[in-house]
DNA sequence: AATAAGTTAATGAACATACATTAACTTATT
DNA sequence: AATAAGTTAATGTATGTTCATTAACTTATT
C-alpha cells in the first residue's frame, strides 16, 4: 500500500521535471479558471502521450510496439491510455494526424499568397518543411506513411484528405510557376510527388550531427528540386 | 477424413496448377538425377511461398501478417512453413533479401563499367529501379525500409550491406558525371540521398492503374533527376 | 467554512483471443 | 524403403481491452 502511494508521488514529480510537460505547463498559467485549467493539463499530458507513442511507433513499428511498451516508456500502465484514448488504434491516428497537420500548416502560409514569385515559394516551402521535419528529434513523418495502413478506413479516408491538403499547395505553386514560365512545363501530379518525396524523405537520412548544416543541406534540396522543373 | 483428403488433393491439384510454379517446375525437366531434381523442385516451391509471403508482407505489413494468413494465401496449413523455414524472421529475412538482391542484380552491371557515359548509367538506373518497384502488385510501402528492423542483428547486417552496394553504384555514377563535367558539381553524398529518395518512394504513390505508363513516368523522373544535378 | 457530489487519472486483476511454434502422425513421391 | 511434404492437435505466451476500485481534486450545496 505505502509502497504504491510512495510510487504515485515519484511518478507525479517525475512528469512534472518532463521539459517539455512543465514548460507548457506553466505557460497555462493562472490566467483561465481551475476548470479551463485542468482541461488544458489533461490535453497537453495527452499530446506529451501522443509524442512518446510516436517516438515509439516510428522505432518499433506500430504492430511491434505493445501496450506494454508504450506505458514502459510513459511511465504508466497500459490500461490508463483508455482514460485518454478509445484504442491502440486511435493513438496511431491522433499521432499521424498530428505530424501531418503540422507539416501542412508549416506550409500553409504560402495558400493564399499571390504575391511571392514562385520560385520564392518553392524555397521558402522546401526550407521550411525540410527544416521543421530535421527539427523533430525522434519520430518522422514517415510513420505516417507506413502506419496508414493500420488506420481504419474512416481516419485513412481523413489522413489521405490532410494530405491532400498539403500537396495541393505544392501543386499550385507549380502550377503558377509553369504558367509565368519561370519552371519548365511538365505534369504537376508527377512532379510534386518527386518534390514531396525529396522533403519528406530527408528525415531517414539527415542527421544534425552530420557534416552538413539544416542551411546547406536546405540549399542543396532547393537547387536540386529547382533545377529539376527547369528553373534558373 | 475424407473430405479433408479430398481437399487435400484439390490443393495438390491446384498448386501444380498456379501458373508460376508449372512453369517452373516444367523447365526442370529430366536431365537431372532425381536427387538433385527434387531438391529444385523443393526450392522452386520455397521461392513460390517466398513470392506469396512478400506480397502479403508487402500488402499488410510483417507484424500484421500472422502465420495464418501466409497459410491461406499459399493453400495450406501454418505449420507446413516450418518445413521450408526456421522460423516466421527467417521467412521475412529471406523475402528482403530476394528484392534487395534483385535490385541490386538489377544495376550491379553498371558498376564496373566505365564505357557507358555517366547520364545513360543514371537513366538506366532509374528505370530499371523505378520499373521494378512499379511491377509489384498492390503497391503500398518500402518493405525493405520498414522491414529490416524485425530482422535479428545479423540478417539486418547482410541487408544492410547489399543496400550499401546500391548506394555506392549510385554514388560512383555522380561521381563520374561530376569529373565529366556532364553534371554540375555539387555534394554527392546528398544528391544521391536525394535521388534515392525520388525512386523509392514512387512505391507509394504510383498506380499502373493511374492515367500515365512506367514508362511515361520513368522518363518524367529521369527528367526531373538529370535536371536536378544540372545536366542538360 | 464545511460538507457533499462529481470528475479525472491512475491502478491491478481478469478476459478472451490470437499468436508462433512444436511434436507426432499421415500421405505422397521417388 | 526412405525421404519429403503436409496435417492435426496442443502448448505457452503475449496481446489489447474491460472492469471495479481508489486517491486526489474540483465544483455545488448548505
Amino acid at each position: 500500500m505505502t509502497s504504491s502511494r510512495d510510487f504515485d508521488n515519484t511518478r507525479a514529480v517525475w512528469y512534472h521535471f518532463s521539459a517539455f510537460y512543465i514548460i507548457l505547463k506553466g505557460a497555462v498559467g493562472n490566467l483561465t479558471g481551475t476548470r479551463q485549467r485542468k482541461e488544458m493539463q489533461t490535453s497537453i499530458k495527452k499530446n506529451w502521450l501522443l509524442d512518446k507513442a510516436g517516438m515509439l511507433f516510428w522505432q518499433k513499428g506500430y504492430h511491434a510496439t505493445s501496450m506494454k511498451d508504450l506505458a514502459n516508456v510513459c511511465n504508466c500502465k497500459p490500461a490508463n491510455f483508455y482514460n485518454y484514448f478509445k484504442n491502440k488504434e486511435d493513438i496511431l491516428y491522433e499521432v499521424i494526424k498530428n505530424i501531418t497537420e503540422q507539416g501542412v500548416s508549416s506550409i500553409r502560409h504560402l495558400d493564399d499568397d499571390e504575391e511571392t514569385s514562385p520560385v520564392e515559394q518553392l524555397r521558402s516551402l522546401i526550407k521550411s518543411h525540410f527544416g521543421y521535419l530535421a527539427s523533430m528529434k525522434q519520430s518522422s513523418i514517415l510513420l505516417s506513411d507506413t502506419g496508414i495502413k493500420y488506420l481504419s478506413r474512416e481516419h485513412r479516408k481523413e489522413i489521405i484528405e490532410l494530405r491532400d491538403l498539403y500537396d495541393s499547395i505544392l501543386r499550385k505553386i507549380i502550377r503558377r510557376g509553369i504558367e509565368d514560365g519561370e519552371f519548365a512545363p511538365t505534369d504537376e501530379q508527377v512532379v510534386s510527388n518527386l518534390i514531396a518525396s525529396v522533403v519528406v524523405r530527408s528525415s531517414i537520412w539527415f542527421s544534425n550531427k552530420g557534416r552538413l548544416s539544416v542551411d546547406e543541406v536546405g540549399e542543396i534540396m532547393f537547387n536540386f528540386v529547382y533545377s529539376g522543373i527547369g528553373g534558373e
